[in-house]
RNA sequence: GGAAGGUUGGCCGAGUGGUUGAAGGCAACGGUCUCGAAAACCGUAAAGGAUAUGAGGAAUAUCCUUCAGGAGUUCGAAUCUCCUACCUUCCGCCA
């Protein structure tokens, strides 16, 4: 969400930046219009507010004095009903500019690179190289099917499509990544560890800004207002929601599991981990001042690197282009893994800095003296990884000629010391 | 699922229709005192919005709103009524 007064004095300026995000503006149009109305409206009833008051204050003086204040209050019964109008006028203009502000997606930052798709996205920096095979390789989901460490059938039995059941070592797998990720932010990034709920209520799906835009792509509980989290981002900001802050910066790292309809993606990624409705990962968030997100932004995307870096996964760095954003994003980052049987690199995380535009909607706020007028934070996050889309990676890149797999070193312990999967 | 009680400012906590934006306390900030600090004393202190002056900034002034959220009664609601959410306790049910 944008401030009001900010869109007011800058509305050529935004809308030329937003232009860029191939977004559709036509709500936006309204905005000046429905914002003078809305000021029109305060005036009116705040002015007729101060007479009531007034008046009230003279009634309670003439009663407590026993004389007679029929006139007054009659006087006062016509204004009432005047207010109760202009309060109800007010109140649906409102509304209007509320759905408005929440449907106008965030300002990029003037450091990300203009561009119409994704093929604008500029390559940020590479580490690894990735691995030359002198035999035929497999895709994952083959040699998880010849580990017998997936189960893409059941899981279509017991649920549907896009779920999988991790069986044996490829559950042990799954469950060292995790717990490895954990560890490693938690001990070496300076993370608080938090293990949050996986349904949140439809505020904190506004306040980082899923809804109201977005309602198609979420899974929403039937008979409440609750959905399943599309990631922990979700529960984890909006953990400091209405909340004014003491001490920033703070940094979170939470697991979940991850619901996400893909609405809109029939078709793509059909097999395999990359695009499941249900999976698991590790998610950073940082609450900062705003002098300090772009600074924050790019340490938080090294501390996802650094989980494929000790797992020796080659990946490369993406600025995403302002057409590649998301909604509420002012800059992004994506890493992207080697996965060798599609010849190319994969998103395996995200990593965004927010500015203030979540902070607006979640009303999340600090104050810089004890004193000091609160302002909005900055909120960043990243995935610290997805760790479905890792055990693809690993599967892939550790591939032997013999079908087995090889643990990455950082694992073994966390695998019980195994060394392969065969 | 049934019953009772609760939700007030950064925190605790008074307050059952009319100078209550809200007593009191704690924490905070400024000052007096002190070599300095503590203690003590004095003082300042909520958030959001509109308007005016001002550079549509900082600031100041006036006004409005806000006592979980919403609806209602009333000239007037933190206070009365209804609905919703959440918390606590008891009963039931389940693990």
């Amino acid at each position: 969400m944008l401030d009001m007064k900010f869109l007011r004095n800058n509305y050529e300026e935004v809308k030329e930046k937003l232009k860029y995000r191939g977004e559709d503006l036509s709500e936006f149009e309204m905005f000046g219009e429905l914002d003078e109305k809305r000021r029109k409206l305060i005036s009116e009833t705040e002015s007729l507010k101060a007479k009531r008051n007034a008046a009230t204050e003279e009634i309670a003086k003439l009663k407590r004095e026993k004389k007679d204040a029929e006139p007054a209050i009659q006087e006062m019964r016509e204004v009432g009903k005047k207010i109760a109008e202009l309060d109800k006028e007010l109140k649906e203009v409102e509304e209007k500019l509320k759905q408005i502000l929440y449907s106008i997606p965030n300002i990029p930052h003037e450091s990300v690179p203009i561009g119409e798709d994704e093929d604008d996205n500029v390559v940020h920096r590479t580490w690894g190289e990735p691995p030359e095979f002198d035999f035929e390789i497999q895709p994952h989901w083959d040699i998880a099917k010849n580990l017998n460490i997936l189960d893409w059938e059941r899981a279509a039995k017991v649920t549907g499509s896009r779920f999988v059941f991790y069986t044996g070592l490829g559950a042990r797998l799954e469950r060292a990544l995790l717990n490895f990720m954990m560890d490693y932010h938690a001990d070496h990034h300076g993370y608080t560890e938090m293990l949050p709920p996986y349904i949140v209520n439809r505020m904190s799906m506004i306040g980082t800004g899923q809804l109201p835009k977005f309602e198609e792509d979420a899974f929403k509980l039937e008979e409440w207002d609750y959905f399943m989290i599309p990631t922990a981002e979700v529960p984890v900001t909006n953990y400091h929601r209405d909340e004014i802050m003491l001490d920033l910066p703070k940094k979170y790292v939470a697991y979940s599991a991850c619901f996400r309809s893909e609405a809109g993606s029939a078709g793509r990624d059909t097999r395999g981990l990359i695009r499941q409705h249900q999976f698991n990962k590790v998610e950073l968030v940082q609450f900062v001042k705003p002098e300090d997100s772009y600074e924050t932004l790019e340490e938080l995307t090294g501390h996802a690197e650094k989980i494929l870096q000790e797992l020796e996964l080659p990946y490369r760095v993406m600025s995403m282009c302002t057409a590649d954003l998301g909604f509420t994003a002012a800059k992004k980052y994506d890493l992207e893994v080697w996965i060798p049987s599609q010849n190319t690199y994969r998103e395996i995380s995200s990593c965004s800095n927010f500015e203030d535009f979540q902070a607006r909607r979640a009303g999340i706020r600090f104050r810089r003296e004890p004193n000091a007028k609160p302002e909005y934070v900055h909120t960043l996050n990243g995935s610290g990884l997805a760790i479905g889309r890792t055990v693809a990676a690993i599967l892939e890149n550790n591939q032997q000629e013999d079908g087995s797999v090889v643990i990455p070193k950082v694992l073994v312990p966390y695998m019980g010391g195994v060394e392969v999967i065969r």
